[in-house]
RNA sequence: GGUCCAGUAGCUCAGUUGGAUAGAGCAACAGCCUUCUAAGCUGUAGGUGCCAGGUUCGAGCCCUGGCUGGAUCACCA
């Protein structure tokens, strides 16, 4: 908290500061909201921008006329403040060296600047990611999926969260005897040591089995004249899968068997995959589990009368007068939908651990059925149903079109990550660096380089925006990837590395009256705005926003490293300012990384 | 058809929530390695911000109406 204060106390003087000059100059109280503070652009001298236009109309006088008396003002009263300029209506202030030296030497070595800590009383904020269906393995659509989710666990928890990261797995339903029932009929009894395939890959295999015996059916009552609605709802493969479903809500023995065991494979190749991807979770729901709580909701909210039966035995929530339709909670033969155990899950969550807020990371392709759940928990009568949040991103889509899983136009998580590995083996060995590196050493750099490349390709775009994946630009590691900002972060350690070499100390502190050159400064500037970004990007949700960030600190550095020398540089108060920012810097970079997710090399 | 979301350089994306001359990367072209890592740096070129109105000192951002694309409106999840 202390560093957040401090970044942000400045822009809260100041705006004390205007709200004093208007008050004095113009006796009218300036709303707090009419002061904008921004950045003062790179082109013009000064640290901070005010908008004077909001008080012209107290000031009845010109734009350069009004900066031009509250720049005096503020001047005369702040001592912070040094100097001040106007163009336009736009009052750019500098701020004295003293404050920027004391922010540097309060800072640069913190490796915790930016990072809230947790307090006592921290609002408690549970973050649902991932949400696999245990009928076919992960793509890269869940990719997207899990690392928005892991990232915004992240960056809430660096807003000082208390935060529970949890995996809801979709292990019943009809789409799973789907894939039972397709293992058994032409399974052969194949498991996942007798094929050596992953269990997820295997069981996935038999999804898709099913959907085109499923397809041939439907041609072929089609063909005997069957209307083709008719025909969908009574092919005897779907007739079966349903009657599976039945028993397996009944509890028959030897469903529930091959259940454990197919989604026993599936689970086996998840950890693989999520352990590749360095993923964890606090807690993970089995749907299994939650859904006959949400069936006991259901069944209380017949009889409080919030919800109705019609005559077929089907049971609903009318949500007519909230303008949408009836929604479905419970077939005529009994069986839960998806609904269903969404309302228990939610239901079990809040008492498990009394969260002020729950986050669903979820497609945007289910705002729907969202803003039907939130409906469903507040007419059965449950107030914390505001407390849940849709966070909805947009769909990935290839240059191709959309993937579809049925007909094997995915891409598959394992193979990307793989190919992301093997693009990394390739140019590093191009690139001859790590030669002096341990074979496990590369192995590990390698791990990240590439692991880098994958989330923040896909973290950098904005979560409400659909994205488009294009293979040959995930695996460019130039210019706005992952791989040029954990280069920058390896170019720093390599410095250290030399100054312990050869002996150079490293510095603790700068002297009150330092200059900077104007590189040094916006290097610093750069690194000053990091709480802010923190802070924005937990508030907004998006990762994004520090993934843009870490970008553009990235690029500063690279400039300033190649304009200025840093272990060269002979005069000493030069030279360990910019070792005092290279250390900043390499601090802040590791962080903001770390809130994506991404862990960065101590060479490449 | 109803509802919701998006449209910014050839391509992929930013744009500090209404502020100064709309920015990056990729692709193209031209430069920079006997000096701390060239996965880097510098420059050139590339734009009627989907269109038309409106709000105001000021609009890529807000409002209205179109156009285009996507999602959704299941006894699927």
């Amino acid at each position: 908290m202390q560093e957040i204060l401090y970044t942000m106390n400045i822009e809260i003087q100041l705006k004390e500061a205007i709200i004093e000059a208007v008050q004095h100059l113009y006796k009218q109280a300036a709303n707090e909201k009419a002061i904008q503070i921004q950045d003062t652009r790179k082109e013009f001298a000064g640290d901070f921008t005010i908008v004077v236009f909001p008080f012209l109309k107290m000031s009845k006088k010109s734009a350069e006329a009004t900066a031009q008396e509250i720049g005096e003002y503020v001047l005369e009263n702040t001592k912070e403040v040094e100097a001040f300029n106007v163009i336009k209506g736009f009052l750019n202030l500098s701020i004295g060296n003293e404050y920027w030296v004391d922010f540097m030497n309060q800072n640069f070595g913190n490796e915790d600047f930016g990072i809230v800590a947790e307090s006592g009383d921290a609002e408690k904020v549970m973050v649902e990611f991932s949400s696999p269906n245990t009928n076919k393995p992960l793509h890269l659509g869940h990719i997207r999926n899990i690392l928005l989710g892991d990232a915004v666990a992240r960056i809430l928890k660096a807003n000082g969260k208390k935060v529970y990261s949890v995996n809801l797995v979709n292990d019943r339903g009809i789409h799973i005897c789907k894939s039972m029932l397709a293992w058994q009929k032409w399974g052969n009894g194949a498991t996942p040591e007798s094929t050596g395939q992953k269990g997820d890959k295997l069981v996935g295999d038999y999804y898709i089995k099913f959907d085109q015996e499923y397809k041939k059916e439907i041609a072929g009552l089609v063909a005997a004249g069957t209307d083709e609605k008719l025909a969908k709802d009574q092919a005897p493969l779907l007739v079966e899968a349903r009657e599976m479903l039945l028993e397996w809500e009944a509890g028959n023995e030897e469903v529930r068997k091959l259940w454990a065991t197919m989604n026993g494979w599936v689970y086996e190749g998840f950890d693989k995959t999520y352990e590749k991807m360095g993923i964890d979770f606090d807690k993970i729901y089995y749907e299994s589990d939650t859904y006959t709580l949400g069936k006991e909701l259901v069944l209380e909210g017949l009889n409080t009368g919030a919800l109705h039966k019609k005559e077929d035995g089907s049971i609903w929530a009318d949500l007519t007068s909230n303008g949408l339709d009836e929604k479905i909670l419970l077939r005529s033969d009994g069986t839960s939908v998806y609904m269903t155990q969404d309302v228990g899950t939610a239901h079990q969550r809040f008492s498990d651990f009394h969260i002020d807020k729950h986050i669903y990371v979820v497609g945007n392709e289910q705002n729907y059925h969202f803003q039907v759940l939130k409906l469903v928990l507040k007419k059965l009568g449950f107030d914390w149903a505001d407390a849940i949040y849709h966070l909805s991103y947009g769909m990935v889509e290839l240059p191709s079109g959309k993937m579809k899983s049925r007909e094997g136009t995915v891409v598959d998580a394992d193979d990307l990550i793989d190919e992301m590995l093997r693009t990394a083996r390739e140019i590093s060995k191009e690139q001859g660096k790590l030669e002096n590196f341990s074979k496990e050493e590369v192995t590990e750099i390698l791990r990240k380089i590439s692991l880098g490349a994958l989330k923040f390709f896909i973290l950098k775009v904005d979560p409400k925006k659909s994205m488009t994946f294009i293979p040959e630009d995930s695996i460019d590691f130039n210019g706005n990837t992952g791989p040029f900002v954990q280069y920058s972060y390896a170019r720093i350690q390599s410095i250290f590395r030399k100054a312990k070499e050869k002996d150079i100390e490293i510095p603790t502190g700068l002297m009150a009256d330092f200059n900077f050159d104007e590189k040094e400064m916006q290097l610093l500037k750069m690194n000053f705005s990091f709480p802010a970004t923190v802070h924005e990007a937990g508030k907004n949700l998006s990762p994004a926003l520090i993934a843009n960030y870490v970008y553009e600190l990235a690029r500063e550095y690279n400039q300033f490293y190649h304009e200025l020398p840093i272990l060269i540089e002979e005069d000493k108060a030069k030279r360990d300012l910019r070792l005092m920012l290279s250390e900043f810097t390499g601090n802040t970079i590791k962080s903001a990384m770390g809130l994506l997710g991404i862990e960065v090399p101590p060479a490449m």
